[in-house]
DNA sequence: TCACCAGTGGAGGGTTCG
DNA sequence: ATCACGAACCCTCCACTG
């Protein structure tokens, strides 16, 4: 209990970061298209019984209903809510105003999802004022402009303003809805005061499987992970995850805010309403994900050196499968003819509940089908002959879903079939007659 | 030829987060 | 007491290389 909150120290270099979170998402956009529903419990999330909540709002959060949860679940707890489907276009355009706001206040802004991002303002204060002016100022062009709520945390390093921003929020009392702080800050030299006495389970990193391990050794707080001897924890949680949890626990987190980074992986997975049995639909459903991938794999001007395929059985047992093949691939026919193998030894075991395939290990794709490739492809095809085969084909889709449309075009198997399924789990049959009516 | 070692990279699974 | 999806990162095992 020594040095505690002894006063700012190392105040020079100090770094003014922001995490602004808005406040149900989801359900605060909603509320904007649909003012009828204030008041009411509202949930946007899959309908389906597969399916789970996205987003409860405070209404809804009353009952016990909460992100994440099994949509089956938040109906019996709270049977009354609004169930909307959920519109992820259309929160992907109310998030890009919501970051060019953010973006008004400093170029380093890092988005964490759609309604969540870092800002490190050091840069800033001499022109909007000091962590905390700024994080109104945020919260009024929000509400001004967008007319969503939103909470800032204010601190020195990431993570601990990402807890503050949880502090400023609004909460559930015994007497309803009290509304947040709106800002909440951390000031510099007054992180350990702050943190300790947080139990563990809020530090980034410290899911049910981590604290498991640690309440095995009677560590609660992060103050007791504190006092932990670093080599010790280091042994409960794997290397690399005790380091950053014992630095966590003491303050220290150097993770600049980084505006914008590739990304090292793509993929797709679904969950379907019923189980897969038959082997010609799951063939598709393989086409349709590697197209998916692929396609998005080209966007990125890229290529995939490994693919990765996913299956869960209806008795939920996961496995996945990778390939490296010898060159990168960025068509679909090429990581069909390189995953189709693997699903062929998989499909015996009884119904699939959900299919996925992942590209990693992207770089720069390579171009071209030479005379000598084209020769070869008649001898003995490799996936890699594959790819260059199909790269021009691949190419001319791309440039006929850019202009009319994803569904423009699709492979000749999977036409006329179309994913019923949504961020969010898959929907009720009801409205499959209209679906997909989002292109602009 | 054998045993050992260090490094690397793929494969498969697990954990976490929003 | 039957729960999505997309992505990042970590760990362990294993094969290969020198």
């Amino acid at each position: 209990m020594s040095d505690v909150g002894s006063g700012p120290r190392n105040v020079g270099n100090q770094r003014t970061i922001l995490h602004v979170d808005m406040d149900a998402f989801y359900v605060s956009v909603e509320m904007r298209r649909h003012p009828e529903l204030r008041g009411q419990p509202v949930v946007v999330g899959g309908s389906g019984s597969r399916g789970v909540v996205a987003a409860a709002n405070y209404e809804a959060r009353r009952f016990g209903v909460f992100s994440a949860m099994p949509s089956s679940r938040a109906r019996r707890l709270c049977p009354h809510a609004v169930v909307l489907p959920g519109d992820h276009l259309h929160y992907a355009d109310v998030s890009r105003r919501v970051m060019a706001i953010f973006g008004d206040f400093t170029p380093s802004v890092e988005p964490i999802a759609l309604d969540e991002a870092f800002l490190d303002v050091s840069g800033s204060v001499h022109l909007f004022g000091d962590g905390p002016t700024i994080g109104r100022r945020i919260r009024d062009r929000m509400d001004q402009e967008l007319e969503l709520p939103c909470s800032v945390g204010v601190a020195s390093t990431k993570f601990v303003a990402k807890l503050a921003s949880k502090k400023a929020k609004p909460r559930i009392g015994q007497h309803g809805i009290r509304p947040g702080v709106g800002v909440f800050e951390v000031a510099p030299g007054h992180e350990l005061e702050f943190l300790w006495p947080l139990p563990v389970s809020d530090l980034w990193g410290v899911g049910p499987a981590t604290l498991a391990k640690l309440e095995r050794v009677g560590v609660r707080t992060v103050r007791e992970l504190a006092a932990l001897d670093p080599g010790v924890l280091e042994r409960i949680v794997g290397q690399a995850n005790g380091r950053h949890l014992h630095d966590l626990a003491w303050g220290r987190d150097h993770r600049a805010v980084i505006p914008e980074r590739d990304a090292k992986s793509i993929g797709r997975e679904e969950t379907y309403l019923h189980d897969l049995h038959d082997v010609d639909e799951i063939h598709t459903e393989l086409v349709r994900l590697c197209d998916d991938v692929a396609s998005r794999v080209r966007a990125a001007d890229g290529a995939a050196r490994t693919v990765t395929l996913k299956v869960r059985w209806s008795s939920f047992e996961t496995v996945t499968r990778s390939v490296t093949p010898g060159s990168p691939l960025s068509t679909g026919p090429s990581m069909v003819h390189v995953l189709e193998p693997i699903m062929a030894g998989l499909v015996k075991r009884g119904g699939i509940r959900l299919l996925g395939v992942s590209a990693s290990g992207l770089c720069e794709s390579i171009e071209q089908l030479s005379l000598l490739d084209a020769v070869g492809l008649i001898e003995h095809v490799t996936s890699s002959d594959h790819n260059r085969a199909w790269s021009p084909a691949s190419r001319a889709v791309d440039e006929i879903r850019q202009r009319f449309g994803r569904s423009a075009i699709a492979p000749g198997s999977i036409i006329g079939r179309r994913s019923r399924s949504s961020p969010w789990g898959p929907q009720v049959e009801a409205n499959s007659g209209e679906d997909e009516g989002t292109q602009s």
